[in-house]
DNA sequence: TATCAGTGCTTAGGGAGCTAACTATTGGGT
DNA sequence: ACCCAATAGTTAGCTCCCTAAGCACTGATA
């Protein structure tokens, strides 16, 4: 349960950045791939720290959220739904509901008026589990960025959306 | 190789966070909360446009981030520093140097002066592999935090620095 | 009405990362 | 000089997420 411990590994410096760019003739903007970099590292980080935060409860972050997703639509949804709202393959939601349906949490129904579909419904451990676990959760949330004022929040609430929206730069074509 | 395709899946609403909190009958501010629920799924995202964009040359992030830190040190390295700069666990390192080694791109030697240790390095191909997908690398890079004026990367790296250093509020204890 | 493309879900297999446990070697304390 | 704890690396086994391929069912079209 104990995750590696990291001193403070990938924050890479601007100097690193500028070698690289340097070493193959490139004119790329060192502070902009700089920004990219620590974006990077940072996400990683969160990942991790984020599946520390739900293993305390004896979740992933992904049996969270759908868990959570579930809840906010009455506790019924069928796998499908749960993949787009989630934003996850069908598989994935395939490999969550497993797990949580051995667990207790949720329960698989055959659905009423498609016979290929399922419906996947929040137990009453599921919500009793949902209920102890959020005083925790909201809390250490809200710690989590207690080192910016609301001002400061608002800022990063807008760049982090505009840099959310040039991902695509990373993966598309 | 094409991924999972989201429309703008785990984008939380304030509205959400606030139900949420309320359900529960909390005081967390929903602003906070909310900021630190779209970081994550930020986080999520990044990751998996990293690995999206490191597949293209053939290479997954963590694979990218080794040969890197490599070249960054003469293209020779224990795996043990290797885990260390990187962050990960040395199991990790044995799994993907495992893989570079595989496709040639890095070599392991015994160590000279350890019986125990060992040395990878960087081959020509390597090099050659990191040398050929650097132009692509760095203008998606710099295309990623395209829709950021200077100052406010400058003002976005600051309040990074901030909220990362709050994420182990989210894993401490 | 018979067919067949599309949809819903699962299975199979792969990669990344982790922890825990094991082997081999080193090096400091007695 | 010897022993034993610490260190280097690997292996085994887990979870998460993915893609690709399969099966079951639906529904529009000919």
């Amino acid at each position: 349960m104990t995750p590696h411990r990291q001193t403070d590994p990938a924050a890479p410096s601007l100097e690193q950045a500028r070698r690289q760019i340097a070493r193959y003739g490139l004119t790329a903007d060192p502070q902009a791939v700089l920004v990219a970099a620590r974006l990077m590292a940072a996400g990683a980080r969160i990942g991790q720290a984020g599946e520390v935060h739900f293993g305390r409860f004896g979740l992933s972050t992904g049996r969270y959220r759908l868990l959570a997703d579930l809840e906010d639509h009455g506790g019924e949804k069928s796998p499908s739904q749960l993949a787009t709202s989630l934003g996850v393959s069908r598989a994935t939601v395939t490999g969550l509901v497993d797990g949580l349906e051995r667990e207790g949490l949720v329960a698989r129904r055959p659905s009423t008026d498609d016979g290929r579909g399922n419906v996947v419904i929040l137990t009453a451990r599921g919500a009793d589990r949902l209920r102890e676990l959020a005083p925790e959760h909201f809390a250490r949330m809200q710690s989590m960025v207690a080192g910016l004022s609301v001002e400061e929040r608002t800022v990063f609430l807008d760049l982090l959306a505009r840099i959310v929206a040039g991902i695509e730069a990373l993966a598309e074509d």
